[in-house]
DNA sequence: CCCCTATTGATAATGATTATCATGTTTGAT
DNA sequence: ATCAAACATGATAATCATTATCAATAGGGG
């Protein structure tokens, strides 16, 4: 996601970008495609803003969620984590290693089919997100000794 | 899963039904595709047992996951939700909607194209969850007024 | 420069889940 | 059957993530 479309939606919104705010969406920005959680997102952007508390990041992570500049998402451990937005479908592919808890993107996207199936039956999809399980290459060799 | 299915998988887990546990099992086969919170469990499980407690449900339901009786899952709202399993490919595909709430299941599997492309890149795939967020044909003629 | 409103950080409150522990129950060896 | 040992339970305290509260503060428009 641009900064150009970042700064437009935050106009909508009527959002002034204050030190915090900008700490935290900073911190976003420099970690594009990752699944940050609200204290991975404390922990760093207190380098730039010391005193930040945590309710200011929960409080930031979930408007600029409402404004669509990030994703809110949860994976089975039962928490919430946030990746900042890079295109208008709102489509998550996640591939999670079972070993060692890295969390891998992938590109493909092979559910258009499916939703066409469900929109024929009268459903208006909204978006969608799929997760994968699996050993990553690395681990596989390991799980496998 | 059928009865037999189950009983094999306590004993092979050197699990007792006591009356609690029973009474916990019960309710999940009895809603066989739904989606139960651990409070949801409790309320119905105590017509049955009924100074049963918390905990002892959290417990329960925790372990028949383990033994691959349940699935353990969670949804956006942040907390786990549990369904008696139903085949032995452990797949979810559900769609919520996003005006009631109602979570539905569906029958699809479209997605042994794109694990297979994964298992070539040195993947090994155990499981997946796909979520798709939907209005309900009921919902969206409301939405639409 | 001052007032007004928005924002903040600290902290209390909440909700879901997990841990603890004293008590009660079952099991299996005798 | 008896009894010790292991297991299971319910109540409740503890924990963890998140949300709400509130007094103090910061910034922008006049």
């Amino acid at each position: 996601m641009t900064d150009r479309l970042i700064w437009q939606r935050l106009e909508e919104g009527n959002y002034r970008l204050t030190q915090q705010r900008q700490a935290v969406l900073d911190v976003m920005k420099e970690n594009r495609g990752r699944h940050l959680s609200a204290e991975e997102v404390l922990a760093e952007a207190r380098k730039k803003a010391p005193n930040l508390g945590i309710a200011t990041v929960y409080r930031t992570l979930d408007k600029l969620s409402s404004f669509e500049v990030l994703y809110k998402m949860v994976f089975d451990e039962g928490k919430y984590r946030y990746e900042i937005c890079e295109d208008e479908h709102h489509r998550h592919h996640h591939v999670i290693c079972l070993s060692c808890g890295q969390i891998i993107e992938i590109e493909e996207d092979l559910l258009s089919k499916l939703e066409k199936h469900l929109e024929g039956k009268g459903f208006e999809v909204v978006d969608h997100q799929l997760i994968i399980y699996a050993n990553c290459p690395d681990c596989k060799k390991k799980v496998k000794k």
